[in-house]
DNA sequence: TGGTTCACG
DNA sequence: ACGTACGTGAACCAG
């Protein structure tokens, strides 16, 4: 038996559901018309088993018709009130479940239902059309069936070519015939005054069809001739309206509107308080088969964007305060400037001068949520979204992360500078991308890693960081207390009162002028450099240094931290930072306002801030850490036996490392030899150089430069790498990671030695680095769609390069570490096994 | 606004 | 003879 495709009357069937259920107020909004229809929709669903559903409307352009036809359908009553919202609320319902949402200005949802149900049979699909505008059956045949709405909701009536003629007396051919001869005072349709049904069908079987009548009209006797010379203009008019057009030049792909993703739609239903259809819902999909693929990264790719016949692509440009500027559907522009919303051309009622903003994102609600948005910034428009009590898809498309992933390195990212500043704009970028995504390697990166992570961010965004005020702000009076006194203690020991300690150059001008210590490095400015590191070598020289070092530290400590995080705690305890997905040449992720990336650990006095972070009560911190996942990647990149055998005899990296430079057996490495190997491998992930190393370690240039040496010829394939890794960038101008992503050297063919030796750390750097960014990446992504599959409540709350952050209730922790330790160690498939250690804390302190 | 410093990986 | 370890963000100062 072939597939059936279920094309539906939406205005037909929402006019009658309407008026078939008494009006109900949810919370002021009026719902009787959407759940009257979805009752009719899923009943259909239910008894004919179609394989594909679709849902027209009415689209009118009413210029064009009223200047054909003046008086067209000139008695139709106006839409009541309580019903005009309800019409994009039932398009953003068929749209969140996957079904066609299908309209064409200029046309009626007649004309859609016959081109549709044309287009199937040629496909070899058999149509079944849902409607209550008996006009539709004129298109029964043997391939295409008419369910009629009869009294009320539940009734429905099946109309094949022969129960139309049981019924009515005349065939789906002679419909239109009728209609203009009996007219349909519904419709508007005028027909013949004084013909009516009956009479119509007597006509009919006498004559053939209204032309055979009209033909005949002189030899009809009496009134009835008369009415019917007198009637032949309206006649011809009336069949013409009854026509339904089968040849409507409209777009869409009925095999994407399967019924598979119904229950897409019940976070909307549950939203509007539609708890009947939320049960007839999970009726419904109880025994249906499973969805063909899960809503990832894969589908993503399948969607033909040119097959939509709803909105397409829709521009979101937020301003300080927050309001869309431009939005744009498909095909249609609409400009909002100035609290005014223009509407040039709008498939939504809704979108009419005076609007608010918010209610015209409700208006978008259907392209919103039908995971068919292609945005500039889906993470901005999701929380935009979220604002207006709209909760949508993660994006189908975003230009900014493409873009990014095009050139890791703009300046900016802001829409003007790649497109026009609408969704058309947008539109036309999303084109151009996806085939430079194409041709440059990088589309895996983006539909499976960086696109889903988007929606990942937007979700840790949400969520926050639970952070106890009273530990901080407990540790933030002793630092202040200590501060004071630090202070002071510096003016006694300077014998130099009242200058600002935090301003460097006061600072530099007491030490090196007033008390004459000698200055070391000066900075680019000319200025002295009064950094840690100088200080340092100052220790010795003047009682006063040591105070300085500890009252900066602390000053940062409680300027940044304590302070800074008070004031960016949100009122329920919790701190929200944003993620910057394309702030970074390598392809990390940055976070701001607050960076909880830089929140303290190396000192004791910093790390304690870490006790303010905390789980929601009774739950629980876990904390999921790389091990050395850069010098792991460095070992597979560069192949080095060595290398790789350490992390294969899971050996202690740094320890293998200062045996092989000093020619020592393990066990007689001193701590002082394995810090120095510490200082080379880290050199080595920078890109090193025999200054920085000399700099970092305190030795002479060319003792590092003896030591690097001597590193090199015990892991020859690590200067390989190096030397390939410069090559290769000069050769094609940029760096790569594991996963294609690239970051451009311009800077190799400068012609300043300076400049070009960054070049080549770069080069070096980026590999590594962003390698190690494409894998946590795609670790978040898969940890958040497993975490989702197995219905965990736990979630991923930070990212900190190497390390992923979860709140977990503890029922779940025994499952989630384990979930999360697969994840991130089967992220990449590396030479050497990737090793991550999970840990869980009562507050971020206790997981270290 | 740019420079300096310092918190993190 | 330069100026440098790679990648960030925030606070503060100076102009």
């Amino acid at each position: 038996m072939a597939d059936v495709f279920l094309i539906v009357d939406g205005n037909s069937l929402i006019f009658r559901a309407f008026h078939a259920i008494t009006v109900l107020d949810y919370k002021g909004t009026y719902t009787n018309a959407v759940q009257g229809f979805f009752m009719m929709l899923f009943k259909a669903v239910r008894e004919e088993k179609p394989a594909y559903c679709a849902v027209c409307f009415d689209e009118h352009a009413p210029t064009f018709r009223h200047a054909v036809y003046p008086d067209y359908k000139a008695g139709r009553k106006p839409t009541p009130e309580e019903l005009k919202p309800q019409f994009p609320l039932i398009r953003a319902i068929l749209t969140a479940m996957g079904l066609g949402v299908i309209s064409l200005a200029g046309y009626e949802a007649d004309d859609l239902l016959g081109t549709l149900s044309l287009n199937a049979n040629r496909e070899g699909v058999d149509a079944l059309l849902l409607t209550g505008d008996r006009d539709a059956l004129q298109l029964a045949d043997n391939a295409t069936k008419v369910l009629m709405t009869q009294k009320g909701i539940t009734q429905t009536h099946l109309f094949t070519p022969d129960e139309v003629r049981a019924v009515y007396g005349f065939t789906p051919g002679q419909v239109t015939d009728w209609k203009g001869l009996a007219g349909d005072a519904s419709d508007h349709i005028p027909g013949i005054s004084g013909v009516g049904d009956k009479t119509a069908v007597k006509l009919l079987n006498a004559y053939g069809s209204l032309e055979g009548v009209l033909e005949n009209a002189h030899a009809i006797e009496g009134k009835l001739g008369e009415k019917i010379r007198a009637g032949r203009e309206q006649a011809v008019l009336s069949k013409k309206l009854a026509t339904i057009q089968r040849d409507v030049p409209v777009r869409y792909d009925m095999r994407a509107f399967t019924l598979h993703h119904l229950s897409n739609a019940l976070p909307l239903l549950e939203e509007y308080g539609l708890n009947v259809l939320i049960r007839q819902l999970s009726a419904l999909t109880k025994d249906a088969p499973a969805p063909d693929a899960p809503p990832s990264a894969g589908r993503l790719k399948t969607v033909e964007i040119n097959n939509l016949t709803a909105i397409t692509a829709l521009a979101v440009r937020l301003e300080q305060e927050g309001a869309p500027t431009a939005l744009h559907m498909g095909g249609a522009l609409t400009l909002y400037s100035r609290g005014t919303l223009y509407r040039v051309q709008s498939a939504y009622d809704l979108l009419t001068p005076g609007i608010e903003p918010d209610d015209a994102l409700r208006a978008l609600t259907p392209l919103a949520c039908s995971g068919r948005l292609i945005v500039h910034d889906g993470k901005a428009a999701m929380h935009r979204f979220r604002k207006a009590g709209i909760n949508i898809a993660a994006p189908f498309f975003d230009t900014l992360i493409a873009q990014y992933l095009i050139n890791p390195q703009e300046r900016s990212y802001s829409l003007t500078h790649f497109a026009r500043e609408d969704a058309e704009g947008v539109y036309t970028l999303y084109e151009k991308q996806r085939g430079k995504l194409r041709a440059e390697g990088l589309d895996t990166l983006y539909y499976n890693v960086e696109l889903p992570l988007v929606k990942v961010l937007y979700d840790m965004e949400r969520e926050g960081f639970r952070v106890d005020s009273a530990v901080l702000g407990q540790l933030g009076q002793q630092y202040e207390e200590r501060i004071a006194a630090l202070r002071e203690e510096v003016y006694h020991l300077t014998g130099v009162t009242g200058f600002n300690l935090n301003s460097p150059q006061q600072l530099g001008k007491v030490l090196f002028e007033d008390l004459g210590l000698k200055h070391g490095r000066k900075t680019a400015t000319g200025a002295y450099s009064t950094d840690a590191d100088v200080l340092e070598g100052l220790s010795e020289e003047h009682p006063a240094i040591d105070k300085v070092l500890e009252y900066r530290r602390l000053s940062k400590l409680n300027g940044t931290y304590i302070n800074g995080l008070t004031r960016l705690m949100g009122a329920d305890g919790r701190v929200r930072t944003t993620f910057d997905q394309t702030a970074t040449s390598t392809g990390r992720i940055s976070s701001n306002e607050p960076n909880l990336q830089n929140i303290p650990v190396r000192t004791e006095a910093g790390r304690e801030i870490r006790k303010a972070f905390i789980p929601r009560d009774g739950w629980f911190l876990l904390d999921a850490d790389y091990s050395q996942i850069e010098l792991r990647i460095l070992a597979h990149l560069s192949g080095d036996p060595a290398m790789l055998e350490a992390f294969t005899l899971g050996q202690d990296v740094h320890r293998r490392t200062a045996s092989e430079v000093y020619g020592v057996p393990l066990d007689a490495v001193s701590p002082e030899m394995r810090s120095s190997a510490k200082a080379v491998n880290f050199g080595l992930v920078y890109g090193i150089s025999e200054f920085g190393l000399a700099r970092n370690i305190g030795v002479s240039r060319q003792e590092a430069a003896r030591f690097i040496r001597t590193y090199f010829s015990r892991y020859p394939g690590v200067k390989r790498f190096m030397d390939e890794a410069v090559a290769n960038g000069k050769a094609e101008g940029y760096a790569v990671t594991l996963m294609g992503r690239r970051r451009y050297l311009p800077e190799l063919d400068s012609n300043k030695a300076n400049i070009i030796d960054f070049g080549r750390r770069v080069a070096m750097n980026t590999p590594v680095q962003g390698t190690a960014a494409d894998i946590i990446k795609l670790a978040m992504v898969r940890v958040a769609q497993m975490l989702a599959e197995k219905g965990f409540r736990a979630r991923l709350i930070l990212q900190v390069h190497d390390e992923l952050l979860l709140e977990c209730p503890p029922e779940e922790c025994g499952a989630v570490a384990v979930l999360l330790r697969d994840a991130m160690e089967n992220a990449a498939d590396l030479k050497i096994p990737l090793v991550a250690e999970v840990s869980q804390g009562l507050c971020w302190y206790e997981t270290k």
